[in-house]
RNA sequence: GCGGGUAUAGUUCAACGGCAGAACGUCAGCCUUCCAAGCUGAAUAUGCGAGUUCGAUUCUCGUUACCCGCUCCA
């Protein structure tokens, strides 16, 4: 990127071209929802499809999955998602700090009360009687508690009821957990071996922002690899690697991307190492993929709240244990942002003019090529050239403006060859295909047209 | 959640308490034999809701969305 543009030019560019609008613009919007155009979707599409054939497909250990959204309620008791998440916060009027309330009250004496367990009338109360003041400005003038809840809730029946109150899952890795039997015992896997599973998630989070990177719904690509007790430290190590390969395939800039492992301090309840691969977005460096060592955690509280036995039966060694998982978890939306920011490139050419180009590998770009008449006259045998070409690739026709106009724009959306057809074309049978980066041009026969494309992706 | 800022066409910007303009983009026509050319024409905007006013895009209030900072982020 030569210039540094701004993320609300990029914004406005991704609109544009119609990969990413805002979510129900018209009623004004929805905070933070944003809706994947023509353009958009094609490349998620395509980021998802690449994502499964390298951890899926190529890869001979692991298989795939789609579990659903709503689970169990009792999945998210055990996973410590319910209990671990109900958090009473406060909020001081005057200064605008948040604290956890109950925490409040066991600074305010020293230790020697926890608020833990106390209902939401009982913490009030204390607050109120012992005339808790906001240790940072001191004032008296805190809001009502409220409950800080993770994960969306709806009723799974059209009566509303506490007895069939169901959640939006807020992760994927869940539904592969309760699944770890089923999937072991129906492919005969040995373990290590890993489910991958790409779905959407929902967190209710308390702000969210930088444009698609912290959304409330989402997308994740995530895969649970479960490994021997012990050998997770090296499996750990393998995925890091791997994931890190991939964003290079997927054409990340290497200089944008860094990993940072998580302080013992910051790491969640459930792991035991986190390394995260981190992106220098457009507001500094974010956490684009999350590689955690959940060791056995998941499968022995499912195990538990459950009453069913999560035990691998080692058949080399003859022994009984929980596997431990590795589980390298990317969202796809900050994966998207990722490849876009690093494609983007304003290119000066020779004659002082500068051109938008979206240096997106082949496999990722919405449209692999676009078929030009060179002029209107033309139209009609180019559109036979597209008609067939779409059965192999996804292409685009255009004829409007002249024909630098319109190279240039499938430059700005990515799209590695213009086939050009021209007068020519109708006596020797051959188009022009121009290459998006080198803007070079090679006449290429029509008959040999999808072979050629076909080979250069 | 708090504080600050912003909101006019697809985009970037004008203007005004009294008919809202331009550039680029888009579309149509003409032209055009390979890198945003030219000519002609067209469509498209004051985020939403109240209030003040004879009249509000302009002033006031509310609301929504976005941006910046803080806070938060199992």
């Amino acid at each position: 990127m030569k210039r540094n543009i701004t993320m609300e030019e990029f914004v406005a560019f991704l609109k544009h071209q119609g990969f990413v609008y805002q979510g129900s613009e018209i009623y004004g919007g929805l905070a933070n929802s944003w809706d994947y155009g023509p353009l958009g979707v094609e490349l998620k599409n395509n980021i998802k499809k690449l994502w499964w054939q390298k951890f899926v497909q190529e890869c001979p250990m692991n298989v795939g999955l789609d579990s659903s959204i709503i689970m169990n309620s009792n999945v998210w008791v055990a996973s410590g998602h319910i209990s671990g998440f109900s958090d009473p916060l406060i909020d001081c009027k005057k200064c605008g700090a948040r604290y956890r309330a109950d925490k409040l009250i066991e600074d305010a004496s020293h230790g020697e009360i926890t608020g833990d367990g106390w209902s939401n009338d009982q913490i009030m109360e204390y607050i109120e009687k012992h005339n808790l003041a906001c240790p940072e400005c001191g004032a008296h003038n805190f809001t009502d508690i409220r409950k800080f809840n993770l994960m969306f809730k709806t009723n799974q029946s059209v009566i509303e009821d506490v007895k069939n109150v169901v959640y939006l899952r807020p992760e994927t890795a869940q539904g592969i957990f309760v699944n770890f039997k089923n999937v072991q015992r129906t492919t005969r896997k040995k373990v290590p071996f890993g489910i991958g599973q790409i779905g959407k998630s929902f967190r209710n989070e308390i702000t969210p922002g930088n444009f698609i990177f912290r959304t409330r719904e989402f997308e994740q690509m995530e895969l649970e690899f479960f490994c021997k007790p012990n050998t997770d430290i090296e499996w750990f190590d393998y995925w890091k690697q791997f994931c890190l390969d991939f964003l290079d395939t997927c054409g990340l800039s290497k200089e944008r991307l860094r990993y940072r492992d998580h302080a013992p301090e910051e790491l969640s309840f459930y792991s035991k190492a986190t390394t995260d691969i981190e992106f220098e977005f457009f507001f500094g460096w974010g956490e684009l993929w999350g590689i955690a060592d959940r060791t056995d955690y998941d499968l022995s509280v499912h195990q538990k709240h459950s009453n069913q036995s999560l035990e691998y039966f080692d058949p080399e060694t003859n022994e009984k244990y929980i596997p431990y998982v590795v589980e390298p978890s990317v969202g796809v939306e900050r994966l998207l942002l990722s490849i876009l920011t690093s494609a983007y490139d304003e290119e000066e050419l020779p004659d002082g003019e500068i051109r938008t180009v979206l240096r997106l590998i082949p496999n990722l770009a919405p449209f692999k090529a676009a078929v030009l008449p060179l002029t209107n006259k033309l139209i009609e045998p180019a559109m036979e050239i597209h008609k067939n070409l779409c059965k192999f690739v996804n292409c685009e026709f255009d004829n409007s403006g002249n024909i630098g106009k319109r190279y240039r724009r499938q430059d700005a959306i990515g799209t590695p060859f213009c086939i050009t057809f021209d007068f020519d074309s109708l006596t020797d049978n051959c188009v022009t295909v121009r290459e998006r980066d080198s803007m070079e041009q090679e006449r290429i026969k029509i008959s040999e047209l999808e072979s050629y494309i076909i080979k250069k992706l």
